[in-house]
DNA sequence: TATTTAACTTATGTATACATTAAACTTTTT
DNA sequence: AAAAAGTTTAATGTATACATAAGTTAAATA
């Protein structure tokens, strides 16, 4: 791996901080704050907190800073609208492009995510979950939709991870059992090359996500 | 309109450089040049640069610079592709959420897109055309899909102005004839609230405007 | 007391000097 | 002459001092 910058750095540990919950929505991540705490100067940290706000991760007031976007109902239905119908897209292009070597990938993915089952640990999950959505968004070699995947992924997980009782069984039928099950189904149809089959079951699996998250909002 | 800061006005100067085809494909955009340029400090305009990065409007090479991402027949492929299925979604969107003063703004466009037609003026066209794009973005409500829009078109967008033979008349049957006619139909279905209408007929829109374009690819 | 005005505070916004490094160039070595 | 090693250069990368303005608190006025 190329030797890391400190924005590049900064860009990190920031990003960590957001996925690790450290803040809330409306939460404000001040410059001088985050250069003490992560021991850098401001030019890197303001850097990377400005690539956050122009990747949309992160809202912005004028001369007062950068905060982490409104939670809503209808911010939460805007995002897993969008995100269902580009990982649709993703899944179906990525039933068509997929080498043998790709669905291996997701095949070790499903069987990483049924050992964790057991030992249960959220952190372990998060990060299954993410390589699974972003390596079939990045199997439709299509630059573009993977950006807009990984957008709209992310920001719809922030909802996940705000709302965490989502992933700590609070949830008696949820994501324990029905997302490793959709998740097999999506490989099986990438590897059969079906890509109607695989856009349309990821549309489905997305939307469940939704609406079991959205019991909760 | 608030005041601007010195990081908005070189995001908007340069922006505006790439718009008005001052760069082709692999230029680069040194801040000590464009900060001279723009006369002011390399502070903002480095600012503005990381955004435009950010955003996926530039490409970068770590200790070199920023520079105009590559063309190519794939890439052009893959943008429109994208912008296809999430422009058909907008539209799709608008149609269900447009108020009437949408649909009279989206006329108006149509009225200044005929009255362009004959005293043929290339800045002019670009300016209608992308709002009217855009305002059918905004009227989908939905702000990701607004996002993943505006990217998609004015990427798209690099391609046409660079081959700009586009707008120049050198394509008898070109744009001058279907887009304004296209764009009519739209507004149509999305003044008649049919969302279906609006999607497909978006989606043929934009695949029409690419393959008149691949034409010279 | 309510309301405007003025000062203050704090974090961003900006300029600039200096550090670093990727790539080009030059020299040396085989 | 080709390859390797060393040098230069030109741009980014970084720290920091200072300027500015949004928001807040305090004072003055009606």
């Amino acid at each position: 791996m190329t030797k890391k910058n400190l924005e590049e750095i900064a860009y990190i540990s920031i990003v960590k901080l957001i996925l690790e919950n450290h803040y809330k929505p409306g939460d404000f991540l001040l410059e001088t704050v985050l250069s003490k705490a992560l021991d850098l100067s401001r030019t890197p940290v303001r850097h990377a907190l400005g690539q956050l706000v122009a990747e949309g991760f992160l809202d912005k007031k004028k001369k007062k800073g950068c905060f982490i976007p409104a939670a809503s109902r209808e911010d939460a239905r805007h995002v897993f609208f969008a995100r269902e119908n580009i990982e649709g897209l993703t899944a179906r292009s990525a039933a068509r492009h997929a080498t043998d070597k790709d669905v291996d990938f997701l095949w070790g993915l499903i069987q990483k995510e049924k050992s964790i089952k057991k030992g249960f640990s959220k952190i372990d999950y998060v990060k299954i979950n993410g390589a699974f959505h972003m390596g079939i968004a990045k199997m439709s070699k299509n630059k573009y939709l993977e950006q807009y995947c990984r957008h709209s992924f992310w920001r719809s997980h922030s909802y996940i991870l705000f709302f965490d009782n989502y992933y700590t069984g609070r949830i008696e039928s949820g994501i324990q059992e029905t997302g490793p099950r959709q998740h097999i189904q999506i490989v099986k149809a990438i590897e059969n090359r079906n890509g109607e089959k695989a856009g349309n079951l990821m549309r489905q699996h997305v939307r469940t996500t939704y609406e079991q998250l959205s019991l909760q909002l």
